[in-house]
DNA sequence: TCGTTACTTTAGTCTGTGCTAAACTATTGC
DNA sequence: GCAATAGTTTAGCACAGACTAAAGTAACGA
């Protein structure tokens, strides 16, 4: 049931980054917001997130909210964080040529149409940093 | 770099159906969205972002496009979805409970907030089946 | 060459969600 | 009580992405 609870919650690169400094320890909301280049308001809404998917939990001292991971929670996720982290996922050995090949495909794909009749120009484009 | 690609591509339930499809052997994309409950165009989309995942592969033959799993590509996440598909995630241990938890906290604030100013009622239940 | 089958791609809609700003809540110190 | 600190919650915006309908493409058969 709410097992794509938790795959949604660490599929966030900003919530990863947050198990992440939790794994080596509790830390105050606000530390966790210091890390941060976004408001005080979006740290805590992550939080909420991971703590509705069972993933960390906080408790209260003082004025300050002390969060940690549950680690115990993630089960066989724990390895795929794992690995991310320790950077060199295993999922990306033969992953790269792979995307190597999709987007020369993607790309071949794009020329191809472009060259047919509609139009061409002023398509595609519409990235935005985000 | 794209480790996120990947949660990000299981993460989606419709996605994950389509790997736990794949799981047993190749099939047509015909015989995929076959199974699912939207267009044909949806599942097409969905392979795309699979394939560019990395996640399976696909070969012409005739005129059936037909999709296979590279469970190599997979690596810690193969438990994850291994356990959700055996059902009974090892991390729903101990989880159950913790939804509970949360889901009753939800309500009292729900509760609470419905009991202040604002409207209360009018509010939620936007739900549609996807 | 035309029609059919089996798709993929595109344009456009609609919902979900990450973000900000601002309001609110809770604890502590004066 | 009042102000400051440390957070949470809410309203609203903007973008991502899942979906549909329709157009496009590719292989096959007549």
């Amino acid at each position: 049931m709410s097992s794509s609870l938790l795959l949604r919650a660490i599929a966030e690169p900003r919530r990863q980054r947050i198990l992440r400094l939790l794994r080596d320890g509790e830390l105050t909301a606000g530390a966790i917001a210091a890390d941060a280049d976004v408001t005080f308001g979006a740290i805590s809404q992550h939080l909420r997130v991971l703590k509705e998917a069972g993933l960390v939990e906080n408790r209260r001292e003082g004025r300050h909210q002390i969060y940690r991971a549950r680690s115990e929670a993630l089960g066989p996720l724990a390895a795929v964080l794992q690995s991310m982290w320790e950077d060199r996922l295993g999922i990306l050995k033969g992953l790269a040529e792979w995307e190597e090949r999709g987007k020369r495909n993607r790309d071949r794909r794009r020329a191809r149409s472009g060259s047919s009749a509609k139009t061409g120009a002023a398509r595609g484009s519409r990235r935005t940093a985000r």
